[in-house]
DNA sequence: CTTGACCCCTAGAACGTTTTAGGTTGCGTG
DNA sequence: CACGCAACCTAAAACGTTCTAGGGGTCAAG
């Protein structure tokens, strides 16, 4: 009796052997039962069901985790602030699922660094994780890599021990041009994603559309936040030199953009047309639909679910070193109009 | 050698006896300097140490939870497109750190039931569930709660076994309702959340409050998504018969609500003044600024995890069996303004 | 009657930790 | 010199599963 023991320890949950002793069985008949492996007969099958159920037996998954010396474990990295994060684990848990695989979900927030969300899904002795737009440095990223299968969602970034699942960024921003350009707009400003993951490829594809049509690109500070396309248009403003088109990084970013503009007094798209990127769920939806370039979010975690398990499994499938590049495509909706200028 | 083995077991990690080994010492000891415990050498310390980070050791968290007995796990289940159950987490995460336990998520999804969701709670041992916003009927959450310490959050259910935290539902219509009243509203509509979790207490909080002021109720059935706003708009529209207010189940279903208007061609706040619920980080920076109740997220947060330990270590606190309500208050912005009919 | 094959079942080891119960030292003191 | 006491260390058990190896039956074939 310490003072510490003063936080009791919760109750004992019920395990197989109290089932096995209640049923008269030996505990290894009932992990086969409870397994729905072969060779148990229908009687004892039957009453250890019914014995389990009685005492509300749930399988401890990490003891059979650890005595399998595999824990069937997809880790799942994300930033749970992006809506797009999110139509992304939808995937990933349907994809996980079919394919046998548990997932586990580890959140970065304000508070909690990705860092230490890895750390835990190390911890968790996951056998492969999913970083979805990972900002950590290509070289901890690598490290990870390096200890277990790792598949990096949305982030450009070449390595051998790491398997990248990515939206063709450049034709993304190509879309997104060509279609302002067709609108009749040539003063057209990126905000860009500043430091976030493929905020360069987008940077770089926004550059060589501009460069195909001949206009001068501008590209404003931003970042992945509605915060960032507010304070970037807010910047615009304030110079007094708001372009006729501004195609945001992502939809969030977008929808920042929108707010401000909206605040200001001008109109969408009748003054300024905006375009964002992702189409999610979210930015879909509101007020004014957001014309934006899809990614499919769907798609992107099948194929990192695919070459997580390639990768534990080590079936040499060569396409799991090249980079899995998903197609997008333009959603117009009513956020571009024509040029009036 | 057998077919079924062509599905290799990924590669074994390193252990604990690994480090022993490596740096010539009993696991034990390896164990005690890993958790900071007193009884080891300065020399041995530094030792244990410098080869657990030349091995990349890290401790196996379903081992150390099996030997001691429990996981200090705070399971959290939530709707994955949910943006407030979003900023919850955020506030469960710093909560949970800050009193030792480990979070571990399971979401909702299309695919996904809020059964299995739990299930995979029970069978990772978690000492406590925080359920958000669960639909599921009261009696399997009376089960659930029977099982181990639950939180409801965000729901009424009056049962022993269950904790419940959520905000004054019938409060945050009232003075939804009362705010309009006073911009000179009177035909004001209710978009209510069908069979959601709370719709029942808020619509009873709109008609208390309409009858406060003398007005006749109307309620259009919607729910928590934004295309629930969509089609219940699209409802009043076709029956030719839009009231100058609409107040909105969640800020999802009010996003869809103004969503609809706005293709409509009417104008928000000129014609019809919206209201939401919730105040989630999205919909407060949306183009037009939503006028909304808020509730807050990160006290709610706390007030849970608070619950949860109580009710883990058994501290009698009797406030754990009264349900914890958080005074919502409204922020008004850019969808609310004077009736002009 | 023996043999082998099959079916059903169980004992006991193993997984990677923590914890308990001790076992060695070394050293200061009587 | 014997004793006691720290300080440091370790062997072995335990947590709740799964899995391996094998033990008894029963039955048909030799």
């Amino acid at each position: 009796m310490t003072i510490e023991d003063a936080g009791t320890a919760p109750a004992r949950r019920t395990t197989l052997a109290d089932v096995a002793r209640q049923a008269g069985v030996s505990t290894a008949l009932v992990s086969l039962v409870m397994r729905g492996a072969p060779g148990a007969s229908p009687a004892n099958r039957e009453k250890v069901f019914r014995v389990a159920r009685e005492l509300g037996y749930v399988p401890d998954s990490r003891a059979r985790a650890l005595r399998q010396g595999r824990s069937q474990l997809l880790g799942v990295m994300f930033h749970v602030q992006q809506p797009f994060h999110a139509d992304v684990i939808e995937g990933v848990y349907e994809a996980a699922e079919a394919a046998g695989y548990d997932v586990v979900l580890s959140a970065v927030t304000d508070s909690r660094s990705e860092d230490k969300a890895i750390g835990t899904l190390l911890a968790d002795r996951c056998e492969a994780v999913i970083l979805v737009a990972p900002q950590s440095s290509r070289e901890w990223l690598a490290e990870v890599g390096g200890r277990l299968p790792t598949v990096v969602l949305v982030r450009h970034v070449r390595h051998p021990d790491l398997s990248v699942v990515r939206a063709a960024d450049m034709k993304g921003l190509g879309l997104a041009v060509d279609h302002l350009v067709g609108l009749g707009h040539r003063r057209i400003v990126h905000v860009d994603g500043a430091g976030s993951p493929s905020a360069e490829q987008r940077r770089r594809g926004y550059r060589a559309a501009m460069a195909r049509h001949g206009l001068e690109p501008r590209i404003v500070r931003g970042g992945w936040a509605e915060i960032n396309g507010s304070q970037a248009v807010e910047q615009l403003l304030s110079e007094d030199d708001l372009p006729t088109a501004i195609l945001a990084f992502n939809d969030p970013c977008a929808n920042g953009v929108l707010s401000t503009l909206h605040r200001s007094g001008i109109s969408v798209p009748e003054e300024v047309s905006v375009i964002g990127f992702d189409d999610t769920h979210l930015a879909g939806f509101s007020h004014i639909g957001l014309t934006t370039v899809r990614q499919d979010a769907g798609q992107m975690a099948r194929m990192a679910v695919g070459r997580a398990i390639s990768l534990i499994e080590r079936k040499d499938d060569p396409e799991v070193h090249r980079d899995g590049v998903v197609v997008p495509d333009l959603v117009v909706r009513g956020t571009t109009g024509p040029c009036r200028q």
